[in-house]
DNA sequence: CTGTTAGCGCATTCAT
DNA sequence: ATGAATGCGCTAACAG
């Protein structure tokens, strides 16, 4: 069981001055005199008192706290931008409740009541792979608290956003790969819902058009990113006649996943397939052969994003701007391509 | 600006009815009509209404939230912990509120208060590799809030805490080692204060003896675990006369970019240099050669550490038992051995 | 500069 | 079964 909580009143109590001044004190009120201030913050430190942020946030109706929801936690992507955010939001003298929703549309809404019922002041979102109805997203613009998207948007929603130039990504990979001579260039891809994935296809698609390569719709997979199903379309792949001679996968995961899978079928990378990944994850330098990759600047969208969302924070929502920033990728080669 | 919140006054002004009905409806009290009920509650959806945690935090002084201090955040092995302890939480109807201290002494102090104004009913701790005083976390058992270590402990304090057997573990790396033959084996450990480091050496030490193979201290580096340092210590080892023959790394990111070195020194893995890790991180399987690692059951940690935290939630003060639960390990051996 | 009062949203007595 | 009143810890408006 918990102990008593040192308050306000017993730091007044013990100094025999009212709560107020100790209030003004503790939230460095101008007036109050400067040896009354001494006496209290003395009081207080050795009180070991700890304001409860909970009366405050009662009061102000503000938490000081922004929430982050992201689909998963398992891979380093979702970490890293944390981390950008994180640096952020404590530059701002902020604090970060982070929830993860394992790639499922339940624990999402739930973990949006949670950032409602701990009023955070705003939120940093990126959706499940599942979610395809956005109420509990709208929700939070009801209620007027702001929101961002970021990595998995949400293209239904009005918010301000921040995205990699996937498609332009997408086009310098595949562009590589042609013209490393290959010409059937398979795209493993993910969830159709996902911009994400809308955008590298049609990266993927406009290159080969640009190139005069015809699209083989047999080379062009959708897969629900569950890493062990890579597998079957790895394999599926492999057994096509003629088979693909590169394959540009949706992530570097599921291109990590590929790499060892085609290696123990004893083909070689790149001669025989090469590989092109997306995001540059620590990973893709480690495998072997290393993985040539589209490089995105991972803590940096969780540092603009957190500062789209600051930005909102001081406005009126009528003043908020749905602005969608849009930072650069680089092509990393590799081995394996 | 955030909107007007909706509480249950508001609810109870549509429904023409008293606040506290609407409070008694709310948290499931028997002492409602059910279709009083029914009504507040299709009411409460209508209007969006989410209860303001704060409020019920204010009175049961309980947030049902407990908190999790990480060093840092940038590799595996954190945030897979944090995987296992937020499935545990979340079971047990607990939210689970995330900080990282960025291996810095003061941002954990800083994040212990952040923890303690948030009123979290408990808390889940691995120290930086530079914290040595431990007046913050006591702050904690002084307030009567619950805590538990695991990973990076303190052993000068009586609390549960849950690690892996490291002593073992690090026994029979250097076992496998000595079985192979190898006979200079090297030990680039961490910092002296984290007790992890000391019983990942002493298992080195002792199995050492064991095989009657003489300790030699220039072949036992302390770092402070920045892996951009990992460099100095590899070339170190390499221009000894004679030159180790294996290197037990005390965790997998070391190893893993003690590898890439000893790869670009132009030396053979295994047979110039064995490496053996510790963790058997996602990445461990992917470097070339895989790496021999002990494997520690990582979200497990997290899982235990939680169930411990929740086991004292409910008890006196004094019933708190300071058990510390240590997990087994286990051995996998891959191609750099 | 300091003390008094009111109220943030809710759960919980105590009445009825 | 319901309503009115109290208070959790704190800030802010109002007095002095």
């Amino acid at each position: 069981m918990k102990k008593h909580q040192v308050t306000i009143i017993d730091i007044a109590k013990a100094l025999n001055i009212s709560k107020s001044t100790v209030s003004r004190a503790l939230t460095g009120h101008p007036n109050v005199q400067p040896h009354t201030r001494e006496r209290i913050l003395e009081m207080a430190d050795a009180m070991e008192y700890e304001k409860n942020m909970f009366s405050v946030s009662l009061i102000k109706r503000a938490s000081k706290t922004l929430g982050i929801i992201v689909p998963e936690f398992s891979r380093s992507f979702f970490p890293q931008v944390i981390i950008g955010a994180q640096q952020r939001a404590k530059e701002a003298g902020y604090n970060l409740i982070i929830s993860q929703s394992d790639e499922s549309y339940e624990t999402e809404v739930a973990n949006t009541k949670v950032m409602l019922s701990h009023q955070v002041d705003g939120v940093l979102i990126s959706m499940t792979k599942e979610t395809n109805n956005y109420e509990h997203f709208k929700t939070f613009q009801r209620k007027g608290i702001p929101i961002v998207f970021f990595n998995r948007i949400c293209d239904e929603m009005i918010v301000p956003k921040v995205i990699v130039d996937d498609y332009e990504g997408a086009c310098s990979a595949v562009e590589h790969l042609i013209k490393q001579g290959k010409k059937r260039i398979a795209h493993l891809s993910g969830p159709e819902t996902l911009s994400i994935c809308k955008q590298r296809k049609a990266g993927y698609l406009n290159t080969l058009k640009k190139y005069g390569i015809p699209v083989n719709d047999d080379l062009i997979i959708h897969y629900d990113l569950s890493i062990n199903k890579v597998k079957i379309y790895i394999n599926y792949f492999l057994n096509l006649n003629p088979r693909p001679d590169a394959i540009f996968a949706i992530n570097d995961p599921t291109a990590i996943e590929a790499i060892q899978l085609i290696k123990e079928a004893g083909l070689k990378i790149p001669q025989d397939i090469a590989i092109v990944g997306f995001s540059n994850d620590f990973a893709s330098s480690l495998v072997e052969p290393s993985l040539t990759t589209v490089e995105q600047p991972i803590a940096e969208i969780g540092r603009v994003a957190t500062q789209l969302l600051l930005d909102q924070l001081d406005r009126e929502v009528a003043d908020w701007k749905a602005q969608t920033v849009m930072l650069k990728t680089n092509l990393i080669v590799r081995n394996s391509s």
